[in-house]
DNA sequence: AATGGGACCTGCGCGC
DNA sequence: TGCGCGCAGGTCCCAT
């Protein structure tokens, strides 16, 4: 499922290609996935706009465009984006001047795509937590401390902080030694700035492997990122840890797989 | 207020 | 072999 060290690479692969190209056409092919506005008024709205800069915020994808709009892409669990574009999956198709073609896939519909005025304004956004790599640890401490929830789902919450899912929450804190269940406030001052070096350790390792592909998730050329050869618990239920061979264990957490060791995670 | 579960979807893998 | 069920998880929404 694309995370944030999947949308950064979507984002780094997008800016080689569509950077300061002009919107021609837009083929609709799934209304469902355009949440704002209309499909056909998102489609004659973007003909004719240039993308002039690709940002990523949490999980969200954002192009800002020349008219001072902005194309927000929220790619949810299935969603692609793929160049050079024009196959049948494509449920949406952006043409750009000098032929270029991006298609948006989506199996599973979940994904979101609006064009905007200000894409500040979104309430998803304003309510999204820190980025991580803003943060500092005392920050993060502070954060901690004022809430008692289990860590796992905590590290999850996008109010809480932006852009963890559950692929690298599981591996976030199998690498900090601390079992999900544990919460958040009971966290000792040393696990704390593990969890915090771990956190940006293995977000940075991820995106410089261009993410993990698990299921659906590709680069813009439709290439696999790399990063799922490192993991080292996401979904090994069953298999032997690879420091105690103790085996992995699969928990339900807030209705979604919680994978971990429980011996190394304490 | 905070937490949990279901809904949204589709394809896949499993068990019968 | 074939069918139906459960599961996967990002976010929203509702209930408790």
């Amino acid at each position: 499922m694309p995370e944030l060290p999947e949308v950064e690479t979507i984002k780094r692969d997008l800016e080689k290609i569509i950077l300061g190209e002009k919107f021609v056409k837009i083929c609709v092919h799934q209304a469902g996935v355009i949440r704002q506005p209309s499909a056909k008024l998102f489609s004659q709205g973007l003909v004719g706009l240039r993308v002039k800069n690709i940002l990523r915020r949490g999980k969200l994808l954002i192009f800002e465009l020349s008219n001072g709009q902005a194309l927000t892409i929220h790619l949810k669990m299935t969603g692609q984006l793929v160049y050079p574009g024009g196959s049948s999956k494509s449920r949406v198709a952006f043409y750009f001047t000098g032929g270029k073609i991006l298609d948006f896939n989506d199996q599973r519909l979940f994904g979101e795509l609006r064009l905007v005025d200000r894409w500040e304004t979104l309430k998803f956004v304003q309510e999204l937590g820190p980025e991580p790599f803003d943060l500092t640890c005392r920050v993060f401490q502070d954060m901690l401390l004022k809430k008692k929830t289990a860590i796992k789902p905590l590290l999850l919450d996008q109010k809480f902080i932006s852009g963890i899912g559950n692929i690298y929450a599981a591996e976030i804190l199998y690498r900090a030694k601390i079992n999900p269940l544990r919460s958040s406030k009971t966290l000792l001052q040393n696990e704390v700035e593990t969890l915090f070096c771990q956190t940006i350790a293995v977000l940075k390792m991820a995106i410089k492997c261009g993410g993990s592909s698990v299921d659906d998730y590709v680069r813009v050329s439709g290439e696999n990122g790399d990063y799922a050869r490192h993991h080292q618990v996401y979904g090994r239920q069953g298999r032997p840890c690879f420091v105690c061979k103790n085996l992995i264990q699969r928990i339900t957490q807030g209705s979604r797989g919680t994978y971990f060791c429980p011996h190394c995670q304490r």
